[in-house]
DNA sequence: CTGAAAGCGCTAACAA
DNA sequence: TTGTTAGCGCTTTCAG
C-alpha cells in the first residue's frame, strides 16, 4: 500500500514478488487464457501488496490494441456537446473502451492538430463532429484505417459512417410550421456562423423553404461571444426597434431564444399573438421558462449513442452488422410561442 | 495523400522513403538534435507524401515521457466542470500537454476505476476535482510520482498541490451577508449531497454561520435529476407553501435559483423586498434573468488555468518554483435579490 | 497450466 | 551532422 515509488513498478516487481513468472502474472492481470486459482491468488495479492499498475503504453504498443477512442468536437462551452459525449460515455462504459476528447474550437486547422495528435496514440475509432474537414483531416480520416463516425450533421457524404439529422431539413421545416401558423415578417438571430456549418445549413433550409412560399427574412443579426442569455436579449431588443413589423423571431440556438423570450415578455408583448418565437435544440432548460420556447430537438444523447454502438460494432469480433448512415428525425416542439395550425 | 493503408506507417518507411537513417527521421519528426536543411526537408517530404502519423505509443514507451495530464471530475453535464476543462485546455494548448478527462459521477468507487485506468497511461500530471477520496484511490494518487492538483475545494489537507475556493467559507460569507441584509427566516434548497462533498460543506458553513447570530434553517428541500431550472421552480412553490413565512432562499446552485427567482417573479412576489435570494456560481447565464440573482462566483475558469499553471512549472525543466496551496477567494455578488447593507 | 524468447515502433546514448 | 545499438514494459507465440 505504501512504496519509495521512484521508478514505476513493472510486472516484473510483481513476478518477483510472487515467485510466478512474468508471462503468468500478465496473463492473471488480464484474466487471459487458464491460470489455477492458487496462482491466480498469490499473484493478486502481490500485485496489491506493491501497488501495481499496469503500464498501458507497453501494453498497448505490444499488443497493437489500444482502448481509446478519439472524439472530436469544437467546443465545451455549447451544452450541445457535453450531451453528446455523456451519450458516448454511457454507451462506452461497460465495453472497456475511453473515449479521449480533442476540442477544435470550430477550427479546421485546430481540427487537423487535434487529429493528428489523437491519432498519432493510433485510437480503435474515431467520432468527429461535421461533415466538413480540411483535405488533410479527410486524408488522415480516410489513412487511419479504424472506424470513423461523423456525428451531428447528415447534410452531405461521409467518410465511413455517420450519425446525425440534417440541419438543412430541420431549418425548412420550421420555416414550414412558421408559415403554416401564418406569420410572415421573420427575422433571424444566431451565431457568426463562418465556421459553424451546422447552423449554416439550417439557416440555408430555413431560408430556402421561405423563399418556396415568397417570404424572405425581414432582418438578421449576428453575435459571438458573451453570455448567450444575454445577447439574445439585445440583439431582439435592437431588431424589434429596427424591424417593429416583425411577426416572427427565429433563433439559431435555445439559449439566445431564451433572452429573447425573456426580454419580449417583459416588454409585454404578446407572445405567440404578436410575435411568434421558436430556437433549436430542445435544450431541458426551456421547460423552466415563463413560457415554453418553440424547438427541435437535436437528439444530442441519443447522436452520442448512436455513434458509439457504431464504433462497439464495428470494433466486435466478429465485427456487428450496423447501420452506419443515420439519420436521425427531429421533432418540432411548439411549446407556447409558436401558435399551432 | 492515398494509400492502401493496411499496416500503418512507421518510421522505417518514411526512413526508407526518404533514403535516410530512421534515427534522422525521428529527429527530424521532433525537431530535436541538429539536422541539416536539406535532409530535414526531404524527411519532411517524405513523410508528408506518405501521410505519415507518428506512433506516440512506441515514443512514450521510448523516452518515457507521456505528453498527457489526466483530468477527472464528477461529471460533465454540471456546465461548472466544462468551464473548468476550458481553462485547462486555454493553459495546456500551447505547452505540448494533453488533457485527457475522466468522469467519476460523484461515485468513489468509479473514481478509483477512472484513476487506476488513466493512471495506467503513464500521464505526467493528474488534476483531479476535490480533495476526498478513497484510501485506494489516495495511495494511487501519492504512489504515482507525478504532479497532483486537486482542484475546486481547499476545506482539506492536500495530498500535493490544491486550487480552489473554500466551500465552508463561502458558505458562511454568504449567511453574513444575508444576515447583515436583515432576513433572518432561511430556507435551502439544493442537490442530495451525499456524494457532493463541495455543495455540503457549503450547506456546514452556511448553518453555522447562521447558528452563530442564533438562526437557524427553518426549511429545506433536496432534488436530484431533471432540469435544474424546473426544479428550482417547483421546490420554491412547495416550500413557500409550506413556510410562507420565509423571507430568504438559499440554493445550492444558480440553476435551480435561477428558476425560483423566474418563480416567484411570476407570483409577484417582491423579490428583494419580501423574499431575497441566492444562489451560488457564478453563472454567465444569471446576466440575462429579468433580474440578477445574488450569487458567488466560483471561479471555475481560473481554477481551471492555475491547476494547469501549476502542473507546467513542476513539468518544467528546471521545475518553476511556483505556489502550490491557493486558495481564491470568490466574492460575493449582490445582484438585484439580496438588498445590500 | 506455466515459461522462454522475440519483438511491437520508437528514442537515448553513444559512435563515427 | 548522421548512424548504430540497445532497450522501454509488455504480449504474442511457441514450447514444455
Amino acid at each position: 500500500m505504501s512504496e519509495p515509488a521512484k521508478r514505476p513498478l513493472t510486472l516484473r516487481d510483481v513476478s518477483e514478488a510472487s515467485g510466478v513468472s512474468q508471462m503468468t502474472v500478465s496473463r492473471v492481470l488480464r484474466n487471459r487464457g487458464d491460470v489455477s486459482e492458487n496462482t491466480r491468488l498469490r499473484v493478486l495479492a502481490a500485485a496489491k501488496a506493491l501497488g501495481y499498475v499496469p503500464n498501458k503504453i507497453a501494453g498497448a504498443l505490444a499488443s497493437n490494441r489500444v482502448n481509446l477512442i478519439a472524439v472530436i468536437i469544437p467546443s465545451l462551452s455549447n451544452m450541445v456537446f457535453p450531451e453528446v459525449l455523456n451519450g458516448i460515455n454511457d454507451l462506452l462504459d461497460d465495453t472497456g473502451l475511453q473515449p479521449v476528447v480533442g476540442v477544435t474550437d470550430y477550427l479546421a486547422e485546430k481540427e487537423e492538430r487535434v487529429l493528428y495528435e489523437m491519432l498519432s496514440w493510433r485510437p480503435s475509432g474515431i467520432i468527429v463532429a461535421g461533415l466538413e474537414h480540411s483535405d488533410a483531416s479527410r486524408a488522415m480520416l480516410k489513412g487511419a484505417g479504424i472506424p470513423v463516425v461523423e456525428i451531428m450533421d447528415t447534410d452531405g457524404k461521409p467518410i465511413d459512417a455517420m450519425v446525425g439529422i440534417s440541419h438543412r431539413r430541420a431549418g425548412q421545416e420550421m420555416a414550414q410550421a412558421i408559415l403554416r401558423s401564418g406569420y410572415r415578417r421573420v427575422g433571424f438571430m444566431g451565431t457568426k456562423m463562418a465556421h459553424d456549418h451546422r447552423a449554416r445549413k439550417r439557416f440555408e433550409g430555413f431560408t430556402q423553404a421561405l423563399a418556396r412560399e415568397g417570404v424572405e427574412i425581414e432582418d438578421r443579426a449576428f453575435y459571438s461571444g458573451g453570455s448567450a442569455l444575454v445577447k439574445g436579449r439585445e440583439m431582439t431588443r435592437e431588431m424589434l426597434e429596427r424591424s417593429p413589423d416583425l411577426d416572427f423571431f427565429y433563433y439559431s440556438n435555445d439559449m439566445i431564444g431564451a433572452g429573447g423570450l425573456l426580454y419580449l415578455l417583459e416588454q409585454g408583448i404578446d407572445v405567440p399573438g404578436q410575435v411568434g418565437l421558436a430556437g433549436f435544440n430542445g435544450l431541458d432548460l426551456l421547460q423552466g421558462l415563463p413560457r415554453q420556447l418553440a424547438t427541435m430537438d437535436a437528439c444530442r444523447r441519443e447522436i452520442g449513442q448512436r455513434a458509439a454502438q457504431i464504433i462497439t460494432a464495428r470494433l466486435a469480433d466478429p465485427p456487428q452488422e450496423i447501420e452506419s448512415q443515420v439519420t436521425l428525425a427531429p421533432v418540432i416542439s411548439y411549446g407556447q410561442t409558436l401558435k399551432r395550425r
